[in-house]
DNA sequence: GCAGTCGCTGCTCATCTGAGCAAGAGATCA
DNA sequence: TGATCTCTTGCTCAGATGAGCAGCGACTGC
């Protein structure tokens, strides 16, 4: 990307010849001689079109994705992967584009992780749905943090879960545990229940992680699920939390913004999550910039998928 | 434009091919062994890909012109040539695109016309404004419809004129006569004055025209200039009109609405115009959809001088 | 079951195109 | 003015690409 500027007889030519490139499908050699300059520097204008952006090429395509902007994601946040689908023109697709974007993904992921330590919430479900029969042969799926259980959704968790496992030809284990306790020590008193210890080993050495992450707000899942009361995440925001992790709640930092509750999640520690291999984070929509921002930024996921719009945003502060 | 269906699986590696290729710039080859398919293939997907639309390359530039709208629009409407420039965000600044188009087009015109035949108005304004000094070596100027005399606009008509033969070293000769008479014979009296008979023989036997055209409503010129009440443009409509050509009313057929008025009015006749080698047409916006259409389907110029809209909107009707 | 037809595949070959290089045209400075 | 430097231009050459063709398999109708 070149900021030469050019002469302003350039710029027409490099227009003209763009124009017959591409619209009018003519060779450069004829271009040439049309334009009464050589076939090279055709070549050269054409080349300078692209550089300043006159030529523009979009691949349109609900399952297009943005290659481009991968690879900066990559090397911006030292990701192992990204993958970036357009924004569609309709903005209430844009989960389901994403969870497809993130069933393609983890279909084609290499090595087949034996076991897939997965979260829970729509976009899990929506990811679900988009999987088809048969994915994997054989992947083992464990819940990596507590389930829904007492609200309307109940069960939901477990569908998500099990509907991977289902096809991809393996089993679910199922972590039976609320999310988040009211004291400590009821957590450590769970945690160390050998059926949800087993779990939670087998969760902490899963071959891979796939997750999406929540927004701080009053219409948290969290709060839906009645863990937290708004006045809750209120507090956690007013504390800095930008969103939640499998049900933890970090800061711009991807830092916990509050011990005591942390203390009193089940499930996966951020420490674990950081450690893994492969960590695939879903995160999609203009409400979620700041959390994705804070997961890529803190090292949360090894692979990010999103949509086009958060890209640009991630990218955006800091570009000089 | 192939309309061959595809397999959704090349389809999705169609859109694949597409990214490596358009948005990774990697050689077919390479994206060959990628997707595990001969380069071959990759080529005939990119084929299929742009074939359906997948692809979508655009230039983006003021200047820019939309090279296979002009052909469909030759092609169409047996043009001799046809100018497309896209529509700019900034819908204000299109009258000045278009102009722009048709001064960089009347620069280029080979052979370059001894005399140039050119009407009166906003757009031949413009035109007259982005010509640059010098567009070519001689060449004579002459009105080809009666001018604007009885209203605040007055020496406009005459100063479009002037302009354009003074950037293009030539004289101008204009027509000094009122656009519309009240009375036949008026006309009939001072187009045999030998002044005015002159100018009208040179305009005659110009070697091309320029000329714009106006919509048929109250907002027109010629009511402005007080030749036409609201009510007399309101009676041309229920007639018929869809807007005027050098002074004169023409159906959606391209033919005189009001005989009587036509007898009237002062300057080239249609049949004259219509007879021209050369006649170039600039005409764009949406409000002059309809007189766009009547002139370029009734042979009133050989040359189209319009926006992308508008061109769209010509090509619309009866595309299969 | 079998010939005919159609569409897809991989190939050859000619053409198109981009990288890199040497020469020339200006610009710059002493 | 002359020397030097930089930017542009036209070129060579190798690699990339598209057109066209023969072979193959699948499907059809008898």
């Amino acid at each position: 990307m070149e900021s030469t500027s050019m002469t302003a007889s350039d710029e027409m030519l490099s227009v003209r010849a763009a124009e017959l490139y591409y619209e009018d499908a003519k060779t450069q050699d004829e271009i040439g001689s049309l334009l009464g300059i050589t076939r090279w520097k055709v070549g050269r204008l054409l080349g300078q079109a692209r550089d300043h952006g006159i030529i523009r090429i979009e691949i349109v395509h609900p399952r297009a994705r943005r290659l481009p902007l991968e690879r900066e994601l990559r090397e911006r946040f030292g990701l192992a992967d990204a993958i970036v689908v357009p924004n569609p023109s309709d903005a209430s697709t844009l989960q389901l584009r994403v969870a497809e974007a993130a069933a393609d993904y983890l279909q084609a992921l290499r090595p087949v992780p034996k076991t897939l330590g997965v979260s829970w919430g729509r976009t899990l479900d929506d990811i679900a749905a988009a999987l088809p029969e048969g994915w994997a042969r054989g992947v083992d799926v464990v819940q990596i943090n507590g389930g829904v259980s007492l609200n309307k959704r109940a069960g939901t968790a477990a569908t998500t879960a099990v509907t991977i496992a289902q096809k991809g030809g393996g089993h679910a284990t199922l972590l039976p545990s609320p999310a988040i306790l009211e004291r400590r020590e009821t957590r450590l008193a769970i945690e160390a229940d050998r059926t949800v210890a087993g779990v939670l080993e087998r969760a902490a050495s899963a071959s891979a992680y796939l997750y999406s992450a929540g927004v701080a707000s009053a219409s948290s899942v969290l709060v839906d699920s009645g863990y937290l009361t708004p006045d809750d995440v209120a507090e956690l925001v007013r504390k800095g939390a930008v969103g939640d992790v499998v049900g933890r709640y970090i800061d711009a930092n991807g830092n916990i913004v509050d011990p005591g509750l942390n203390e009193r999640t089940v499930g996966l520690g951020l420490t674990q999550l950081r450690a893994a291999q492969t960590s695939i984070a879903v995160i999609a929509g203009e409400a979620k910039h700041h959390v994705a921002r804070a997961v890529a930024s803190s090292s949360l996921c090894t692979v990010l998928v999103t949509d086009e719009a958060t890209a640009l945003a991630l990218l955006e502060e800091g570009r000089q």
